[in-house]
DNA sequence: ACAAATTTTTAGATTTGTCTAAAATATATT
DNA sequence: AATATATTTTAGACAAATCTAAAAATTTGT
């Protein structure tokens, strides 16, 4: 027997807050590491870990940090999915530049209404990804974001590994050939071009200018 | 020089509330109306309308009830303005039904982007009207419920007098006289088809159907 | 006009989310 | 291992928004 609690705002982002912390270094996540990150007080954290920890969200024992529940995951994934959602939202629909939706897509994501949600997916094609190359957790909470991708998805200044092609012709393995990129070589995309798309890369020692259609084809896992 | 203020969530319910009620018996508002129009209690009111006072929302005199000033008109109309925009896009855009959207318009209304309304505003083609009807503010604050309209555009169950006519032609005068139809009658608008857009009306004792081509034909203002 | 009924306000308490300062615990150093 | 340092928790306070119960003011009825 589940039962559904009534998630205030502030609870909410500080779900969201311990799973980005938990997302890096993967042991439990401490007092003062939440307070940095939410701009507050270590003291103010202890308060909400308890109450968070009272509804089953998270695991909490004095003085050893939180981590998530199963059911605090799939909350935190629940937010941070609408927040993405609507940051694609933003910059598809409304002319937004894709650094100025953070703020606005803050308020948003408390929004309550599933099939707000669910039509807001639908009228944005069902998007992987939101403006920053950021994987949008699915609905039912499925959110892997060691699975391959392609290069044009990924974060500006994330490094991927590649891992295979989309396009396995011979002009594009010759030009992959002739540029010296191979699998299982580490590329930083250090910029994009609002024009055309394009990428301006690292990989290895030296740096390079990359069209959208050979990004578009080369698949990485991201790295770290 | 004007100061601006932060209103919470609560504050512009309140406000917005006030506007309401401000709209019909149009003299001030008395804390029992709010309380029972908010669901709350009295002196929750009080202690509200107080801070709304110190704010320059309200004009408040113990014991006599509030009336809106000048910045709280705007307020509560710039309010009213995010809900019913919010209203046509969930209907136009999202799929909503037009009675089940109030819920969810009552959370959007609340986000804080002057960016993301115009946007919205552009995106809807600058609705007048919301999905029941009712008239949208103005950006600059204008909200004339008097101005003649349609009466396609007009509220269910709302009563309109006939003021005008869009098209002149023979045909549509000759519709009019056959059908007893003339300038200083009262229209109530009973239903309207959602497949057609035809409406159910009443007619001084009778009531009768006419095609969306008849009654966008039609001008009236709002009666009461 | 004056008592009765109603409405409004005050006073004091509660909840949420925050703070500061002090106490308790854990970690690091020698 | 004992002490010093850093982190975390507790305790007490505050602001926003609400409540209940009691007091004050207004309105109503005859």
């Amino acid at each position: 027997m589940l039962k559904l609690f009534f998630m205030t705002r502030s609870e909410e982002n500080y779900l969201k807050a311990i799973f980005h912390l938990a997302r890096k270094g993967n042991k439990a996540v401490t007092t003062s590491a939440i307070a940095e990150q939410m701009d507050t007080k270590p003291s103010s954290v202890t308060d909400m870990v308890k109450r968070l920890a009272e509804k089953g969200m998270i695991n909490y024992r004095k003085y050893q940090g939180v981590s998530l529940t199963k059911e605090g995951r799939k909350a935190a994934l629940s937010i941070i999915r609408k927040h993405r959602l609507w940051e694609v939202f933003l910059v598809e629909k409304m002319d937004f530049a894709w650094d100025e939706v953070h703020e606005v897509a803050e308020q948003l994501e408390h929004i309550k209404s599933e099939k707000l949600i669910d039509q807001l997916d639908k009228l944005l094609g069902f998007p992987r990804y939101d403006p920053h190359g950021d994987l949008i957790p699915s609905k039912d909470g499925e959110f892997d974001e060691t699975a391959k991708r392609l290069l044009t998805e990924i974060p500006l200044k994330s490094t991927g590994v590649c891992v295979g092609v989309r396009d396995s012709s011979v002009p594009f393995l010759k030009f992959l050939d002739k540029n010296n990129i191979a699998l299982g070589d580490e590329i930083t995309v250090l910029d994009k071009e609002e024009f055309d798309g394009s990428l301006h890369i690292q990989i290895g020692d030296r740096s390079m200018h990359i069209s959208d259609q050979i990004a578009s084809n080369l698949y990485v896992k991201l790295k770290e």
